[in-house]
RNA sequence: GCCGAUGUGGCGGAAUGGUAGACGCACUCGACUCAAAAUCGAGCGGGAAACCGUGGGGGUUCGAGUCCCCCCAUCGGCACCA
């Protein structure tokens, strides 16, 4: 197109035209990716950060919570990098999974294919954010040259004895067709797709997670909500407490207590049904009893357990224990509240100070011993309506009478048994090893062949990866699709090179997210699963994320990095030195964003309409982001407008206004204020506030433009503040303005300005003045008066002196800069 | 039941123990316009006022949304874990 006389477009004065996002977005992305601006690089200036966030499933489809997962801590990194930071910010993709084999079922297509494609259009969508992420560090956890090392990691730890295999019940998704680890059962159904799990015995690989049980409740190295780590510890479960034997007519059977104290009140013991000496224990007479209710417990699902808690049962078995103390004998019961998984699957009930022994007993008529008296209690009679486990001191325990129960009588009782060797101190969690394999297709082979001679054996290094075979297709039988491709499950063992066979099962994806916060360091490093010279870059220093992970991908990755640790990786005892979560951004309706609702909010709309900027504006100004909450279509009308005045503070018409009376004092305070409270509120992420901040301090500018300051060099340091103020937050229109400026460089390079903490404080304050603690009028006054000064100025105030009349003055407060607090009688 | 959060205008929210409601949305009025949108300007907790107001009740303090105690409600996690 040719300029015409008639439209004579003058290309030297865009400042009249109006902010337009859709202008300049594209034009800065492109320019930014071309010229690497946010390449990393490890040897590049100033003190590392590496600051990350969770990394996506490709599902296919960026939505608005990808958005508000990563805009913050963008605009956080950017303000890092401008801090001189040497900022490390990647993205990949979690890709194994589930989801992409459904959808190879579904349609027959290859899950490869599948997840590729998606990335591919993923990728499209995530750049279209505006952010610094450094995508020459991109990966996808199902790349062969990325899954080797979880197969090598695999290897390591079954060298060490950390990877093994074990039969036992484990917890089966009958949709998904796989095992689940305890993790990824919630409330009883597959953490996935909520369908009621099943117990199978099966033969299944473990890693050994209990054996860091006790560091991992050690939280010192790592800056984590108070919400995660309850949610952790409280997983981990660590009870204090003893395990004492009872003797019965088929040897010793120990159980466990953290209430060694009231031994002398356990009146029967109780075993799980699936106690492996129940059978042993029956007599011929009860044996019909306990099989049927034996049978009757195995067929409850874990949902319908749930459902029953609190309503007992149980059955006799027809034998008694020995008390290791009393000597006496007490029966030996079958209930399904005690749980097989958690101690030694028996315990010794102690009805006066359990509810659960109480509730029980009295359903069935057993004895309950009062052993524990709070101070001035009446004895507990035979009618007592519920247990008492407050504190007290010991009673009806013949030698330990009158000691307090807890710690001291707890230590005697140990003491006393620990000698006859039936009891001693022990620690129980209730965290189960993690159960690792999973038999299903697009997730990464276990490294393991079968021999007829040597068992089973790790793949050797120099023979990984293990790839997954081509797919061919699924069939509905069930089984594991890898056990039916014979070509690729026979093969020969590394020992005796004799024919044998692979395991055909793949891992959970959470050992893919265990370590990729280390892969970014040197993701195409095909000697090591990263390069052990970055390992100067660890820790992660700020990772943010869902709290949906709050237990399972954070307590595995806190479990790798100890692992790798004691492997000699890293020298890192967590892999995060600082967690936040952030919030859920709910549809307009206040419910979960899903298409069936019709709520959804699409991110690429909202940058068609409204540009980039403001979409990440708004997702800032939304809400506190550790919090979160509904979308407000209207809303991001704020943030819309406020970047069109943005735009017009540095080009808009300059218009007389009515007297706008800032000064340059003003001027300098406004932007050195805001520039305080911005640097403090990145520093904590408070990204709402910076936004309102800038807003307000926009509200300043607009005003100050049409005053005296205008023009002055103050308000040319107050633009140029300004406009690096708002490069973490808005890069394009920042960049923009940069440039249209005429200055050299990218404005994201630049260095964050330093405040004039004496400009950042006013001289003369407008201070609140209290009679009697209550707000009766302000005075203006120097920031530096003196009391007498402040007071005097405070008589003077007719809306403070109505109050002070015929009153007499007890005293006088004057904070200064603050208030000034008179109190009268 | 246990653990962890959270409760402030019509709405999202702000507030180192120091003038509660910044900033924004919505709304009302005005300017511009033939008109509308956009934009710009003004107002916007309740009450006529005295005053009352940060879930409720106590307390500490000259002064409490903020600190302490006791409740209530909502959300999240765990849940027969001995």
């Amino acid at each position: 197109m040719t300029q015409t006389d008639e439209h004579p477009i003058n290309i030297h004065e865009p400042r009249a035209e109006r902010y337009n996002p859709h202008a300049i977005e594209q034009k800065w992305q492109d320019r930014w990716a071309e010229e690497g601006l946010y390449r990393f690089d490890e040897n590049g200036p100033g003190e590392k950060f590496y600051a990350l966030t969770m990394f996506p499933y490709p599902s296919g489809n960026l939505h608005i919570g990808h958005w508000y997962a990563n805009v913050a801590p963008d605009a956080r990194a950017r303000w890092m990098r401008m801090r001189g930071y040497n900022v490390l910010f990647p993205m990949g993709f979690d890709a194994f999974g589930l989801p992409a084999e459904n959808a190879a079922i579904k349609n027959n297509v290859d899950p490869a294919g599948w997840t590729y494609s998606n990335i591919e259009s993923m990728t499209a969508q995530f750049q279209r954010m505006g952010t610094m992420i450094d995508w020459s560090r991109q990966f996808a956890t199902c790349d062969p040259e990325y899954y080797r090392w979880n197969q090598w990691f695999f290897t390591e730890f079954f060298k060490r004895g950390l990877a093994y295999k074990k039969g036992g019940l484990v917890n089966w998704c009958p949709k998904d067709q796989t095992v689940l680890a305890n993790e990824q059962v919630v409330g009883g159904a597959c953490e996935r797709c909520g369908t009621p799990v099943e117990r199978r015995n099966l033969n299944q690989w473990y890693l050994r997670i209990t054996d860091y049980a006790d560091e991992l409740l050690d939280f010192s190295d790592t800056d984590m909500p108070e919400r995660v780590r309850a949610m952790q510890t409280n997983w981990i479960g660590k009870s204090v407490g003893a395990e004492i034997v009872f003797d019965t007519p088929v040897g010793p059977e120990t159980v466990f207590t953290t209430r060694p104290d009231t031994i002398m009140g356990a009146t029967f013991l109780v075993l799980a049904p699936e106690h492996a000496k129940v059978a042993e224990l029956t007599t011929d007479e009860q044996r019909p009893t306990v099989e049927a209710y034996i049978a009757a417990a195995g067929r409850k699902t874990d949902v319908e357990r749930q459902q029953d808690v609190g309503e007992k049962s149980g059955v006799f078995t027809g034998s008694f224990a020995t008390h290791p103390i009393g000597g006496h004998q007490v029966p030996i019961w079958v209930a399904d509240y005690v749980l097989v998984t958690y101690g030694t699957g028996s315990i010794m009930a102690v009805p006066a100070h359990d509810e659960r022994d109480f509730a029980f007993a009295r359903k069935f008529g057993l004895d309950i011993t009062e052993v524990i008296r709070a101070e001035g209690a009446e004895p507990m009679g035979a009618d007592a309506e519920a247990s008492y486990s407050g504190p007290g001191m010991i009673v009806n325990s013949g030698e330990f009478d009158g000691l307090p129960g807890g710690k001291v009588s707890i230590d005697a009782v140990i003491e006393k048994l620990e000698g006859a060797g039936v009891a001693k101190a022990k620690t129980t969690y209730r965290l189960r090893d993690w159960l690792l394999a999973r038999q299903r297709y697009w997730g990464t082979p276990v490294p393991i062949v079968y021999c007829p001679e040597h068992g089973a054996q790790p793949v050797p290094e120099d023979q990984l990866p293990v790839k997954l075979p081509e797919f061919k297709g699924f069939t509905a039988s069930g089984q594991s699709p890898l056990k039916l491709d014979r070509e690729w499950v026979q093969t020969t063992c590394p020992v005796c090179n004799g024919p044998a066979e692979r395991d055909t099962d793949t891992m959970d994806t959470f050992v893919d997210s265990s370590w990729y916060m280390y892969r970014f360091l040197s993701p195409h490093d095909d000697q090591h699963p990263f390069d052990p010279a970055k390992a100067n870059l660890l820790p992660v220093d700020l990772y943010t994320g869902g709290i949906e992970h709050a237990i399972l991908h954070l307590l595995y990755s806190r479990f790798w990095t100890k692992v790798m640790r004691d492997m000699g990786l890293t020298t890192q005892n967590e892999p995060f030195a600082w967690l936040r979560n952030q919030g859920i951004i709910l549809g307009e309706d206040g419910e979960k964003m899903s298409k069936s609702r019709g709520n959804v909010v699409d991110p690429d709309d909202l940058v068609r309409e409204y540009g980039v900027d403001t979409v990440r504006t708004y997702l800032l100004f939304i809400a506190p982001w550790e919090v979160g909450g509904p979308w407000d279509p209207q809303g991001i009308n704020g943030p819309s407008k406020w970047l069109g005045r943005v735009w017009n503070v540095f080009f808009g018409e300059r218009t007389a206004g009515p007297d706008e009376a800032v000064t340059v004092a003003d001027l300098r305070y406004g932007i050195h204020s805001t520039l305080k409270k911005v640097t403090g509120d990145f520093d904590r992420l408070s990204f709402n506030t910076i936004v309102a901040a800038l807003m307000e301090l926009t509200n300043i500018l607009v005003r100050a433009r049409r005053s005296p300051a205008y023009g002055t060099p103050e308000w040319d340091e107050a633009l140029n503040i300004f406009n690096l103020m708002l490069a973490p937050v808005v890069p394009h229109i920042a960049e923009e303005i940069w440039h249209e400026r005429g200055l050299e460089g990218s404005v994201h390079v630049q260095s964050w300005p330093a405040t004039d903490e004496a400009a950042a404080v006013r001289d003369t304050v407008t201070i609140g003045v209290q009679v009697g603690g209550k707000v009766r009028g302000q005075v203006s006054i120097s920031k530096t008066a003196t009391q007498d000064e402040a007071l005097a100025a405070a008589r003077a105030e007719p809306d403070v002196a109505r109050f002070l009349e015929g009153k007499a003055v007890v005293k006088e407060i004057y904070v200064a800069g603050r208030i000034i607090n008179i109190v009268v009688k």
